[in-house]
RNA sequence: GCGGAUAUGGCGGAACUGGCAGACGCGCAGGACUUAGAAUCCUGUGGGAGACCGUGCAGGUUCAAAUCCUGUUAUCCGCACCA
């Protein structure tokens, strides 16, 4: 069969009848699965994107024959950096190769042959989208989660742009990999914080894999403790630190502040200034660098200024260390070395006292630091508590005093959103001399990117240099007034992506609430595993600040989540061009068809691990197929010659099949493929055996029957040959609006079953026994079985154990 | 350091709540059909001559462990001076 052609003629077909539009009549089966949509960089499809998508799309085959109204959108994530990059190396222009590039990326996912209702599709660099994006700022702003502020930042030197947190690995760059330093400057920040604890406590309900979950858990970092405030010698300042150890603060025997606390250069003294000025000076300049070294030596320097321990009324030193965070907690830490190995170093090297305040549970552990939990000492009224007693104690006591209070702290930062960058949506926001910031109205939205702009970077936003863009008038009072000249990182634009899709095409509003209230959240969500901390992250916030404007009734996304794996070179390395193991479908589509490449994807690897790729595999696909065929045509010779006589055991036949129903069912569910094919080839295998070269007519029904059960188990994973020879059979109707089977149990049920006989746990024998006996007869029988009879021999029976359809185990 | 995962034949990978380890496929071997090969079909295929031994390693629980418990090693991923 020529799969080229085949696949060509289906796709036609089904476009022209509409076959894979989403019907809202049908909105109570509705199953919405979605792909994560993908960057149209490259203009080829490679590995990963088919990996990503066929499975999935069979899967949502399979729910669409089992009843649902899938609804499966694609779309393209369109703005972004690499399109810029490039723009910025060749002179084309980031609009021009990425509209070229979503055009050939859509024409090869349309070979692919998905059920994508491309009706819905959504391009997020485009107006009509983008629109949408600066609405949900602006909404954002006026519910007081867009926030302005200057903030030390993280900036990359090389793509010259600002970077989430959440951007940046290990102190380098996502994207380029290059060193990422500090900047103070003024941007634009969502507070994701608010949400961070309902973030943290949604996670328990989700269907996602727990790695995702923990990931989220980590990023989010809850952590429970207490604030106290330490009055400074001089009378009028003052700061909190943060500490989950509250009950070692008779131990403190100084205090650090971050370096960059604003505090630190009013309180130092004369002599020690030229000292800290130098150490502020170095931190900020060595920071990107040392980030890198694992382990690197603790530094600090005294600031000369002293504060009051509130417990006892003790005479600290405050120091500065770049071991203290100022972007978390208070950035400023009580310095407690007996109990805490960070500051046990640091006192150590700089001489600071060390005053022992919890003692081990059984008195024995003395060497410090000592980290763990124990009961306090020196520590007057506090003595003899639990160390978990004198946290509450000691913070309770000082609140009482307006000296501390219990406090929860997240590691989770507000997310910077502004780039300075050109290919993004702009921020629609216009700075008046005179009303100050005034997002701009939604008339006016879209605030458009303009198209000539020099966009090659140095530093400043490109759109600053736009006269006719920067320059506009205040939508208030009609002054003179300038745009925000930054574009919004491009996880905003993904960030409700899900939310355009049943309603991609709206022009009054960003969607329907209460369209989007029953099409959501998403039933299956599939796609790369980077995107735990970031894209994940980011949408579940949205969808909870929109449910809390009123614009949604859920509270998360994305129901269910699965991650697929990665698919390795050859040679077991991720692929790469300058390792030359890049695998490329087009060719292997080529040759095999997309029905056959899709197959291997699902059948050589686990789902979710991925593996390298072999080229053995893909044959043994296209072999299966071949005899899938052949079984079709011989079962309709038969049938058109009437043949006669039969000998064959149609109850085994139909075992066969009904395990392959039953089995695929709990496979698809679990995006299990490989073992579903697994149970299509023994289904094969066993119709093989009954394709005998006389038949009677009788029989030959039942062969039909069961090709025809063959052909819509198969339907899901090779859509165009199922379709085909479905046709061939003489269907009007698509294989995917045709009933699915499903399975009788009766089927499964055997007059007879095998059992293994153990004697002390081993196997020895194996017999056969009526699946209707008892634990009495199948014990009876197995003692009598000359084998087990002769091991046995006179020795006593000590206990006999009856696993009904398993085994037997006599122990003797 | 913290968090998560993985480890099973020559290879990719199966094994639901503990119950015959190695499904299915690749590869390999033998056979059938062919003048011959390719393709196709059939059979066999964890190791060992054998009693037996086998799921990274060492223990444990159990009539029974790839699966549960304790410890340990290796690899991968995420976070990392988070107070």
């Amino acid at each position: 069969m020529d799969m080229k052609l085949i696949e060509k003629k289906w796709q036609a077909k089904w476009e022209k009848d509409k076959s894979h539009s989403f019907d809202k009549k049908n909105m109570a089966k509705k199953y919405y699965t979605l792909e994560m949509f993908s960057y149209p960089s490259a203009a080829k499809l490679h590995v990963g994107h088919w990996y990503n998508y066929g499975p999935t799309d069979s899967f949502a085959r399979y729910k669409k024959m089992k009843g649902y109204e899938v609804f499966q959108p694609m779309g393209f994530d369109a703005f972004g950096l690499p399109a810029e990059n490039f723009a910025i190396k060749t002179g084309i222009h980031p609009l021009d190769s990425t509209v070229s590039n979503m055009e050939t990326m859509e024409n090869t996912l349309r070979e692919m042959g998905a059920m994508f209702d491309w009706s819905h599709e959504i391009k997020t660099c485009m107006p009509d989208y983008y629109k949408w994006t600066q609405w949900i700022f602006v909404q954002l702003y006026n519910h007081g989660l867009a926030y302005r502020k200057e903030a030390p930042v993280n900036w990359c030197p090389s793509c010259q742009t600002v970077l989430a947190n959440e951007q940046v690995i290990q102190g380098t760059c996502e994207r380029c990999h290059n060193l990422v330093v500090q900047k103070d400057l003024t941007q634009w920040f969502f507070k994701i914080t608010d949400y961070a604890e309902e973030l943290l406590q949604g996670l328990d309900n989700l269907d996602w894999p727990s790695k995702t979950k923990a990931m989220q858990k980590n990023w989010i970092g809850k952590s429970l403790g207490g604030e106290i405030l330490f009055k400074c010698e001089n009378g009028e300042d003052e700061f909190r630190v943060f500490t989950t150890r509250a009950d070692t603060v008779f131990g403190v025997s100084y205090v650090v502040l971050a370096p960059e606390h604003p505090l630190v250069k009013k309180l130092m003294t004369k002599k020690q200034s030229a000292e800290v000025l130098k150490y502020i000076d170095n931190t900020l300049k060595a920071k990107e660098i040392e980030r890198l070294s694992l382990d690197r030596e603790k530094t600090g320097v005294f600031t000369g200024a002293y504060c009051i321990n509130p417990v006892n009324g003790k005479k600290v030193p405050i120091w500065i260390s770049d071991y203290v965070l100022y972007s978390y907690g208070t950035g400023c830490v009580m310095g407690v070395p007996a109990h805490d190995e960070r500051d046990f170093v640091f006192a150590n090297k700089y001489g600071l006292e060390i005053t022992r305040v919890v003692k081990g549970v059984n008195g024995a552990n003395d060497d410090l630091p000592f980290v763990e939990e124990g009961i306090i000492v020196n520590s007057v009224d506090y003595d003899g508590l639990t160390c978990e007693e004198a946290r509450k104690k000691i913070l309770t006591d000082l609140a009482k005093q307006n000296s501390g209070s219990f406090k929860v702290n997240y590691r989770l930062r507000d997310w910077l959103v502004s780039r300075q960058r050109y290919w993004g949506a702009p921020i629609p926001i216009i700075y008046c001399p005179s009303c100050g910031t005034v997002p701009v109205p939604e008339k006016d939205l879209p605030v458009k990117l303009p198209y000539n702009v020099e966009f090659k970077p140095d530093g400043k936003s490109p759109l600053a240099k736009c006269e006719e863009f920067i320059n506009c008038k205040c939508p208030k009072c009609g002054a003179d007034a300038k745009r925000d000249p930054d574009t919004l990182d491009t996880f905003v634009c993904s960030s409700w992506y899900f939310l355009r899709y049943p309603d991609a095409h709206n022009s009054k509003q960003a969607f329907d609430s209460e369209l989007i209230n029953q099409m959501l959240p998403v039933d299956k969500y599939v796609g790369g595993a980077e995107h735990a901390c970031m894209h994940l992250l980011y949408a579940r916030f949205f969808t909870k600040a929109l449910r809390d404007m009123g614009y949604l009734n859920f509270d998360e996304p994305f129901k269910s989540l699965v991650h697929q794996g990665v698919i390795l070179g050859p040679d077991g390395n991720r692929m790469s061009k300058s390792r030359g193991n890049v695998i490329s479908p087009d060719d292997y589509v080529k040759q095999y068809g997309s029905d056959i490449f899709r197959m291997y994807l699902m059948f050589g690897f686990s789902y979710t691990e991925g593996g390298p790729w072999n080229d053995g595999g893909i044959k043994s696909i296209s072999k299966f197929i071949d005899r899938v065929e052949k079984i079709v045509t011989s079962v309709n010779d038969y049938k058109n010659n009437k043949v006669t006589t039969f000998e064959t055991d149609e109850k085994e036949l139909n075992y066969a099949r009904h395990y392959a129903i039953k089995n695929i069912d709990r496979d698809m569910e679990n995006f299990s493929f490989n073992t579903a094919i697994a149970r299509l080839m023994e289904y094969v295998t066993a119709l093989y055996k009954y394709d005998a070269k006389e038949q009677s007519v009788k029989n030959i029904a039942l062969l039909k029957e069961c090709t025809e059960t063959l052909l819509l188990l198969i339907a899901p994973f090779a859509p165009h040959f199922a379709e085909e020879l479905w046709s061939i059979c003489g269907n009007k109707k698509s294989i995917f609006n045709s009933e699915y089977p499903t399975f009788e149990e009766s089927a499964l049920v055997k007059d007879e079953i095998e059992l293994a006989v153990q004697i002390n746990s081993k196997v020895k024998a194996k017999i056969m026994v009526s699946s209707t006996a008892t634990d009495k007869e199948i014990e009876e029988i197995a003692l009598k079985n000359d084998v087990i009879a002769s091991i046995i021999d006179n020795k006593p029976v000590k206990k006999v154990i009856v696993i009904k359809s398993r085994l037997v185990n006599i122990i003797v």
